[in-house]
DNA sequence: ACATTAATGGCACTCGGGGCCAAAAGTCGA
DNA sequence: TCGACTTTTGGCCCCGAGTGCCATTAATGT
């Protein structure tokens, strides 16, 4: 499971009674990176995407809050599994150590799924419209964190160690990310672990 | 100087000849704000605000390149002498206090300035729009940071170290902000002095 | 007075987003 | 098989942000 994964299953809400659905997420998804690949996300339009789908403009609304939101898929969804990753990591490992390594988890994804991943977070990370979205999809993710910190060190998530620890994870994920996007050769995990290291250094 | 001094002044480009300003970025900054306040960001219009400053809507374009910039008033000059107090850092303070010493210097505001600046900060992290429309200030801000690590280590600004640093200090940053908004006698420079000593205790 | 210069602001357009609602397309019970 | 019911669809129309175009305005300089 990772960044890679949250583009999850369409998640039938009851079988059967009323007039079936005409898509799925993953269509509007592929149709759209379709044609993002083709025109960049700025001039692809929504109208477009739909088409493209095979459904209507205000229906692929119903799918997505805003056009924005389409490159990040069911990002809501891989959440709650990185809950599941930090709630399990064992009580005698340090807690950087349990970040740490619950963040790693979270971006570890077989290499059949780097490409696909690969070409997502390369849009979101160079399309500014998409950078400046991001931070809504980021705030949640670090909440994850500061929740976990909290409960582990018996503070309140709003506290200021949760918090920074939150922001913190983020600001090393997000450096791992950028070098990663800019190096085709380069492994992810083991960025995430020289970013650490680096930090730990800078800061020692 | 401080994030609250980046409200200057509006410069001349030449005095004199072709028609003369209608207004300045201050006045609109002013009207804005006055409107924020009574109506809140989202449900504030434009025009509303064009009408508030006595210009026309097509004129407060020029003056901002959008709604979301208004709060920001003119950061990319606090930038200019944000880049200034790191590079008169004495050359034998270690890297990591002369950093930090930057980021305080660049927080430091006299206690006359701080209402406006907590207002201001306020709506800015209060409203998710201008949440999302920040990182692109932010990057401004981390380049910043990144191109003085870069150069005081011999690499490049785009090397993992520089970029993570980068990331690192605006997520201290931003850990201090959060707490000190929500908290009215916290003491801001303070703030940023315990997240900071809450990491490096964190990552030892 | 008149040419020059530069900012203003009106008009019209595109695009994202959302409220409203009739039509479509299924299932289920009689 | 027919109708009632349920749920999604998608068309229509509106609003607000943002932009290109351009005539108008208001100053300076000759």
């Amino acid at each position: 499971m990772s960044l890679g994964t949250f583009l999850a299953v369409t998640r039938a809400p009851r079988a059967g009674v009323g007039r079936p659905v005409a898509t799925t997420h993953e269509e509007i998804e592929d149709a759209a990176f379709r044609l993002f690949g083709e025109h960049g996300f700025q001039s692809t339009t929504v109208e477009a995407i739909a088409a493209e789908a095979g459904i209507g403009r205000r229906t692929l609304f119903r799918y997505f809050d805003s056009k924005n939101d389409i490159p990040w898929g069911r990002f809501d969804e891989s959440l709650v599994h990185f809950r599941a990753i930090l709630q399990e990591s064992p009580a005698d490992l340090g807690l950087r150590e349990a970040v740490h390594r619950g963040v790693l988890q979270f971006n570890d994804f077989g290499p059949e799924a780097a490409p696909q991943h690969r070409r997502r977070m390369g849009l979101i990370l160079s399309t500014p419209a998409l950078q400046a979205h991001s931070v809504l999809r980021y705030a949640q993710w670090r909440g994850v964190i500061a929740e976990f910190v909290a409960a582990r060190e018996g503070l309140a998530a709003g506290d200021l160690l949760p918090v920074t620890v939150g922001h913190t994870s983020l600001a090393l994920a997000l450096s791992a990310y950028e070098f990663w996007l800019a190096h085709d050769d380069a492994d992810l995990l083991q960025l995430l672990d020289q970013a650490m290291a680096g930090l730990r250094s800078y800061l020692a």
